[in-house]
DNA sequence: ATTATCTATAGATCTATAGATAATGC
DNA sequence: ATTATCTATAGATCTATAGATAATGC
């Protein structure tokens, strides 16, 4: 699909970690990716990109290991070059998942300085992944409430305690905050994957209303900052 | 452990239904459930046990039927009296712990009129489950969002529904209130079981109080309903 | 006489490794 | 020469059933 040669890894774990071996290399200095390094890094691609198919399809990875390379189009045994098993595979499936999901919140929220804002933008880009990203979503729905390390969970913290400490929000515990923050739109997403007709169309803004409330916003200032306009441009914002 | 003879079954599904065979009943009547009856329930009873004893400690059922029956004190054999497979044990204990808690929510706000109150009661009790029946907590957890027919689930969308029509609540769709309410509480006992010394004691009320500020009670009520004291004696019940 | 439970096991997976092949490095 | 990939398979499960045993019904 992708060209082989170019950066179609977005940073995954070094090359030189992975071939735990004998290395001329002087301690550091991970030099260039070799083309060697490229098809193994394919490889693993190929199999975590599996794996987050049957993640999001069944929404877990009960499946044999067979299964899993052939729909990776990879060799049985090439599974065991990368990982020791499917655990190690599941996990690494789910944070790569994860960390797609936080660079996606870094770009759409990148032009916003105010933290209620960008918390707010946060939350309805993560609801509107039902549509827009449902593999994404699946897994996220999935994987539930475990990895409060990766993807959102570290932003909204970042963002919550931010917002209290300019006085916006008004919560004694962020991570009281955190914790309802993140099941709530993990409900969300939830019922617009199965049940999408109970909901209405403005349900991401409906929400990030709602959680601004919560979090001790008044009524108009929180209407307003959940339905806070992407790209503006005043400079003072 | 309990004594046989006695109702220790909470309605489970009526004995006739079970043994699809020559009975003369006439079509209705289950009449008295019968020594073998009870005998089997309880097999079945074990069973249940201890998958949720799996489920609770593992967060799923991956062990092998051998695992199960062995701990449930069963011979192998038997599980196929009372299950096609495990996916059915798996449903039959989730379904048992949801309605466990949905009785106790029952029990604990039967003394509450006001849909509100009867709300807030019901999140704080769960909340509390982190401690009171950590069984319950993590399989509620580890069951995520599926299941929205049982437990909390519908009568948090009872209460949610009295409260929009008392005028108490103002929120547009109650799907959407009832979604991030089990999906935030979900969040919450997971991080009570998981990371408590992140939270502090009075967290259910903090929550509750929290939730009633999302679906639109001024800041005062929702701080006094969050709070309401349990038992009142008035007569009225 | 009937039915639930138990024990034993055949057949169907599924995992992890060994050894062969192909690609890359130098 | 080195390393990743592939194919093949041994050994370890694990499931579902068949048949024997024990408990209950009448």
């Amino acid at each position: 699909m992708t060209k082989p040669g170019n950066a179609g890894e977005p940073a995954q774990s070094t090359p030189a970690e992975l071939s735990g071996s004998t290395e001329p290399s002087g301690s550091t200095a991970p030099s260039e990716p070799t083309r060697r390094d490229r098809r193994k890094a394919r490889t693993r691609r190929a199999l975590i990109t599996a794996a987050r198919g049957f993640l999001a399809r069944q929404g877990h990875l009960d499946v044999s290991i067979q299964d899993i390379t052939e729909a990776a189009d990879v060799g049985f045994g090439s599974f065991y070059n990368h990982f020791s098993g499917k655990d190690e595979l599941v996990r690494a499936a789910i944070e790569d998942t994860l960390e797609e999901h936080g660079r996606m919140l870094d770009a759409q929220t990148a032009h916003l300085e105010d933290p209620a804002a960008v918390f707010a933008a946060s939350l309805r880009a993560t609801v509107r992944l039902a549509e827009s990203h449902p593999e994404i979503a699946r897994i996220l729905v999935s994987t539930g409430l475990r990895y409060l390390d990766r993807g959102l969970a570290p932003r909204a913290l970042r963002d919550i305690t931010r917002a209290i400490e300019s006085g916006q929000f008004e919560v004694a515990n962020p991570h009281l905050a955190l914790a309802t923050t993140g099941g709530s739109l993990l409900g969300l997403v939830h019922m617009r994957l199965e049940h999408p007709e109970l909901l209405d169309d403005d349900a991401p803004e409906e929400f990030a209303e709602q959680l601004l409330r919560a979090f001790g916003m008044p009524r108009r200032s929180a209407r307003s900052r959940a339905r806070a306009a992407p790209p503006e441009r005043s400079p003072g914002e």
